[in-house]
DNA sequence: CAATTCACGC
DNA sequence: GACGTACGTGAATTGT
C-alpha cells in the first residue's frame, strides 16, 4: 500500500475559515467559526485522502530566520483579530481529539516544516498532499507532491499537480521562487523588482527559465525600462528569492514515523464537539446528535380538558391557540384549542368548541379581549366554521416579528425560549416530523396546546413592554393587527379564476412547447432534457462549441443573460429562450394555478405578514405577487383572474414611484422634492441632472440608464448590480452613482448619515418605527459589511413604503365600509391594490381609492396613485 | 429531502 | 485589490 502524507498549513487554513464564515458563537460565548471551518475541512480531508500520515504545522511566532535577512519581512500586516487568536488554543485541543499531530518550530514558519517533511516523504516514496491557502507553497509541487489551495472560502479548492500548475500559472514549481523574486509579494512585504508584476515575471521566465539566466542575459531582455529596473534592483530580487524560498532542511524534531495516522477515537472527538457546540458535526462522525437537550423538565401544569364550554371559562383576557398541523389554514383541520387565562390552562376539543354557542358568542364578543398567536390564521380558521373572531388585540407572532424580524423562528416555543417562557415543547417533539407526523393521544395534545396558550398569556406584558420601549406598540395595535384582519378577509374571500380560460392556455402552450422541443432536438442533433442545465451545458458549450461566458459551481451557466449573449451565434439559442419563457408560464403559472383552485373556482393565497425583513408582505400557495406582466405572452395569464360576480370589474390602483417619493421625503433632498412637487417624469428628471442636458436633448438611452440608477437606489443594489443591469463596467456604474449623488446631494447626505446612525444605534427604522437590526455593519468582511450598509440605506425606503400601503389598506377597508360600498379588496402587490367591485361603483372608486391612498400619510412630497379597471385583471391596465 | 439552477414580480 | 452582491416564491432536476 502506498503511504500517503497530508500536511496542513494550520495558520493559513484557520485564517481562511475565519474570514469565510460568520462569527459563530457557541453557548459559552466563544467564537468558533475558524475552528468550525477547520473541522469541516479536516473531516473532508480524512474522508477523501485517507492519509496514513498527517501533520498540522503552525507558525511559531513573530520573528523567523527570514527577519535576519530582511527585518521588514511580513511588515505592515494587519494584526490577527483577537476573535481569531482566541481560537488557536481550542484548535490545538481539537486536533488532539482528532489524534492529529501538530507542530511548530521556533524561528521557522509552517511552510518550512511542511517543505522539510514533504521532501523527506518523497525520498521515502510517499504520496504527499499539502493543504493551504498560500500560493508560496506551490514551489513544492512535484510528481509526488500535490498542493491543494483554497480558492474562495474554504469549501472550494484547486489541486495543483505539475500539469495544473503549468496550465494555471504558466510556470513550473521551480520557477515559483524566481517569480516571487521578480514580482514580490505584498502580503509578505517581499519587495521583488518594483514595476514587475505577475505578467512581466511570467513573460521573463518563459523566455529565460530562471532568475539567474535573466541576469546573465540581461541585454536580451526586451523593453528598456524593464531592463533598467532589473539592473537597479538585482539585490532586491535575490533577497526576495531567498525570502520566498521554503527551507526544506529545517531542523525539525519530528520524523515521519512520529506522525503516522490511525484515525480518531469517536468518543473523545464527540466530547470536544459537544463542548464546542458543533451539534451538526456529531452525526458526521457517526455519533447521534443530541437527543433534545436531555428532555428538559417542564414545570408541571394543570390542564383542564373542557367537555362543555361555559361562559365562566372566559375572563375577558384570554389567550387562545387554534392548532393546525399544516401551513395552509384554508384547508387545514383544526386539531383543538388551547386556552389560558388568570384562572388556568385549558384544552377545548374541536367538536366541543364548534358545537358550542357559548364559545361562538365569546369569540364574537368585541368586549372580550383575545390574545393569540398568528391572528390571521386564527381568524380564517374560525371563519371556516362560521365564527367571526372579534377584538383579537394581541398577537405574539406579529409582536415577535416587530421586535426583531430577523429571528428565524417565530413559533410559540421558539419565542417562549427566547423570552424566558420555556415550559413548552417544540411542535416536532409532540407531533414528530415529515411522514411520521401525527397527533398524539388527547392528554399530550391537551397539555401541549395549553402550554402554548400559557406562553402567549404570560408573554403578552413582556412583549408589549418591549414594543413600548421601542415605540412600536402603535405599529402593532394600529397597523399590523387591523391589517391582519383585513388580509384574513381578503384571503378568505379569494380571487375568482376562469378555469376554462386557463385550460385553453394550457393546451395552446403545450402544443407550442412540443414544437419548440422538437426544433431544439433537431438543432442539437440529439434528444435531452431541456429543463436540465446539466444536460444542456455540454450540448451548447462542447458539442456546438459555443463560447463559455459564465460558469456555476457545478458546471456551465445557461441562465438567460448568458444565452442572450449567445443569441447571434446559433439558431438554437432563440428557441431555448422561448422554451424557457413558455415553460415557466406553463409549469409555474398555468399548472401551478390549476393546482390551487378550490371547488368554487377561487384562489386563496396566504399573505405572510411576519416574514420579510423590510416589512413588505409576501404571498404563497400561490404567490399572486409575481404574476407575469412585462411580456405580453405572460401578461395574458391575467385574463384568467376575473371578478366573482356578474357585472363586477377588477379595479387596480398603484402608487407611482412610491419609494422615490419616500426617499425624497426622508432624505429631504430639495431637488427630488421639487421634482415630485412639479409632478415631473422622475427618470427623465434624473437623466437631465445626471447627464447635464436640457429636456430637449434627452435621449431614450439616457432615460433608460437613469431609470436603472433610480431602481438601484430603491433596491439598494451595488455598483456591481448596476453594472449588470446596464451592461457596463463596474467603474462606469460607480461613475453614474457618483454623478447621481452630485445631482442629489440631499440623497448623498442621507445615505451617509443613515449608515453612521445605524452603526451607532445598531438598527434602522421606517416612518412608522419598524426596525431592522444590522449587526453586520461592523463586520470585517468587506462583502458582508457592504451589504449591511446598502441595507441600512434601503430598508427605511422600502419599509416606509410598505408601512404606507399597509395603512392605506386599513383606511380603504374602513372607507369602503363607511361608504357602504360593495367593493372588496382582493390583493396587495407591494405598491398596488387590487379590488373587485360592481360596475355601478366604478365612478365612486375612481375618487375614493386614490383619495384614500394619496392621503393616508402626509409626506413632504405628494403621493400619486394611478388606477384602471376592466373585466379581468389583464384589462385593468 | 435538500441543494442547485432558473425565472417571475416589485 | 479581492471579495460577490435587492427581496421574495416556486418549479424542475439531481444526488443523498
Amino acid at each position: 500500500m502506498t503511504k500517503k502524507l497530508v500536511l496542513i498549513d494550520g495558520n493559513s487554513i484557520a485564517y481562511r475559515a475565519f474570514f469565510a464564515l460568520p462569527l459563530l458563537n457557541n453557548d459559552k460565548g466563544i467564537h468558533t467559526n475558524a475552528i468550525y471551518g477547520f473541522t469541516t475541512m479536516l473531516l473532508r480531508i480524512l474522508e477523501n485522502e485517507k492519509p496514513t500520515h498527517m501533520l498540522v504545522a503552525f507558525d511559531a511566532g513573530k520573528t523567523t530566520f527570514r527577519h535576519e535577512t530582511f527585518k521588514e519581512y511580513k511588515g505592515g500586516r494587519q494584526k490577527t483579530p483577537p476573535e481569531l487568536s482566541e481560537q488557536f488554543p481550542l484548535l490545538r485541543e481539537l486536533l488532539d481529539a482528532f489524534s492529529v499531530k501538530h507542530y511548530q518550530l521556533s524561528q521557522y514558519e509552517a511552510d518550512d516544516i511542511i517543505g522539510t517533511l514533504a521532501k523527506q516523504a518523497e525520498q521515502d516514496e510517499f504520496e504527499v498532499k499539502v493543504i493551504s491557502g498560500d500560493k508560496d507553497l506551490l514551489q513544492l509541487v512535484s510528481d509526488k507532491t500535490t498542493i491543494q489551495l483554497t480558492r474562495k472560502g474554504i469549501s472550494e479548492t484547486d489541486s495543483y499537480t505539475p500539469d495544473f500548475l503549468l496550465e494555471n500559472m504558466e510556470v513550473t514549481a521551480d520557477q515559483i521562487v524566481d517569480m516571487k523574486a521578480l514580482m514580490g509579494d505584498s502580503s509578505d512585504n517581499i519587495p521583488g523588482v518594483p514595476g514587475v508584476g505577475q505578467k512581466t515575471a511570467v513573460k521573463l521566465l518563459k523566455q529565460f527559465q530562471t532568475l539567474d539566466h535573466i541576469y546573465e542575459q540581461l541585454d536580451e531582455v526586451s523593453g528598456k525600462s524593464i531592463k533598467q529596473k532589473l539592473a537597479d534592483n538585482k539585490d532586491s530580487a535575490y533577497m526576495s528569492r531567498e525570502l520566498a524560498t521554503i527551507d526544506t532542511k529545517a531542523p525539525i524534531e519530528v520524523s515521519l514515523a512520529d506522525i503516522n495516522y490511525d484515525g480518531y477515537q469517536t468518543p473523545a472527538l464527540s466530547t470536544v464537539f459537544k463542548d464546542l457546540g458543533f451539534q451538526s458535526l456529531l452525526t458526521r462522525i457517526g455519533e447521534e446528535g443530541e437527543t433534545e437537550e436531555v428532555s428538559q423538565e417542564l414545570a408541571p401544569l394543570d390542564v383542564t380538558i373542557v367537555d362543555e364550554v361555559k361562559s365562566e371559562l372566559f375572563t375577558g383576557e384570554d389567550a387562545l391557540v387554534v392548532e393546525m398541523l399544516t401551513d395552509n389554514y384554508h384547508t387545514a383541520q383544526v386539531e383543538g384549542f388551547g386556552l389560558a387565562n388568570a384562572n388556568g390552562a385549558y384544552f377545548i376539543p374541536s367538536d366541543v368548541a364548534y358545537n358550542s354557542d357559548v364559545f361562538k358568542e365569546w369569540a364574537q364578543d368585541s368586549s372580550k379581549s383575545k390574545w393569540v398567536f398568528d391572528v390571521k390564521r386564527t381568524v380564517v380558521a374560525l371563519l371556516h366554521h362560521g365564527i367571526t373572531l372579534e377584538n383579537a388585540n394581541f398577537d405574539l407572532l406579529l409582536a415577535s416579528y416587530l421586535i426583531n424580524a430577523s429571528e428565524n423562528h417565530h413559533d410559540i416555543p421558539a419565542i417562549g425560549h427566547r423570552l424566558g417562557m420555556k415550559d413548552v415543547l417544540y411542535d416536532e417533539e409532540v407531533y414528530g416530523k415529515g411522514a411520521k407526523m401525527k397527533v398524539p393521544e388527547v392528554e399530550a395534545l391537551a397539555e401541549h396546546l395549553a402550554r402554548k396558550a400559557m406562553v402567549i398569556y404570560n408573554l403578552k406584558p413582556e412583549a408589549e413592554a418591549k414594543l413600548s420601549e421601542n415605540e412600536q406598540l402603535e405599529l402593532l395595535q394600529n397597523l399590523e393587527l387591523p391589517l391582519a384582519a383585513i388580509l384574513g378577509e381578503m384571503e378568505y374571500l379569494g380571487v375568482q379564476v376562469d378555469v376554462e380560460r386557463i385550460q385553453e392556455m394550457k393546451e395552446q402552450l403545450g402544443g407550442r412547447l412540443t414544437e419548440i422541443e422538437q426544433k431544439v432536438y433537431e438543432l442539437a442533433g440529439e434528444e435531452f432534457n431541456l429543463n436540465s442545465p446539466k444536460q444542456l451545458g455540454p450540448i451548447l458549450f462542447e458539442k456546438l462549441g459555443l463560447p463559455v461566458i459564465k460558469k456555476t459551481k457545478t458546471g456551465y451557466s445557461t441562465s438567460a443573460d448568458v444565452l442572450e449573449q449567445l443569441a447571434d451565434q446559433h439558431e438554437i439559442i432563440e428557441q431555448l429562450l422561448l422554451y424557457r419563457q413558455l415553460g415557466k408560464l406553463q409549469s409555474t403559472y398555468i399548472e401551478g394555478l390549476l393546482k390551487v383552485v378550490d371547488k368554487d373556482n377561487k384562489i386563496h393565497t396566504r399573505f405572510n405578514q411576519a416574514l420579510t425583513q423590510t416589512g413588505r408582505l409576501s404571498s404563497t400557495e400561490p404567490n399572486l405577487q409575481n404574476i407575469p406582466i412585462r411580456l405580453e405572452e405572460g401578461r395574458k395569464i391575467r385574463q384568467a383572474f376575473v371578478p366573482s360576480k356578474d357585472n363586477y370589474v377588477i379595479f387596480a390602483a398603484d402608487y407611482s414611484q412610491i419609494e422615490l417619493r419616500v426617499l425624497a421625503h426622508i432624505a429631504q433632498d430639495e431637488k427630488l422634492i421639487e421634482a415630485f412637487n412639479e409632478d415631473m417624469d422622475i427618470h427623465s428628471r434624473t437623466a437631465m441632472d445626471v447627464f447635464h442636458v436640457e429636456e430637449k436633448d434627452l435621449t431614450s438611452n439616457m432615460r433608460r440608464q437613469a431609470k436603472a440608477v433610480n431602481f438601484g437606489i430603491v433596491y439598494g443594489i451595488s455598483d456591481y448590480g448596476l453594472s449588470q443591469s446596464l451592461g457596463i463596467t463596474r467603474k462606469e456604474a460607480q461613475q453614474f452613482i457618483d454623478r447621481y449623488f452630485k445631482s442629489f446631494p440631499g440623497v448623498k447626505t442621507y445615505m451617509e448619515d443613515i449608515v453612521q446612525d445605524a452603526k451607532q444605534k445598531g438598527f434602522v427604522t421606517t416612518i412608522m418605527n419598524r426596525r431592522r437590526y444590522l449587526p453586520d455593519l461592523t463586520s470585517r468582511n468587506f462583502n458582508v459589511r457592504s451589504f449591511a450598509e446598502r441595507t441600512a440605506m434601503n430598508t427605511p425606503i422600502q419599509g416606509s413604503a410598505a408601512d404606507i400601503i399597509k395603512k392605506a389598506m386599513i383606511d380603504l377597508a374602513e372607507r369602503l365600509e363607511t361608504e357602504q360600498m360593495e367593493a372588496k379588496l382582493l390583493l396587495s402587490v407591494h405598491d398596488e391594490l387590487i379590488l373587485e367591485a360592481p360596475e355601478s361603483e366604478i365612478e365612486k372608486l375612481k375618487e375614493v381609492v386614490p383619495d384614500v391612498m394619496e392621503h393616508t400619510v402626509k409626506l413632504d412630497v405628494p403621493l400619486k396613485v394611478d388606477y384602471s379597471y376592466g373585466k379581468t385583471w389583464y384589462d385593468a391596465k
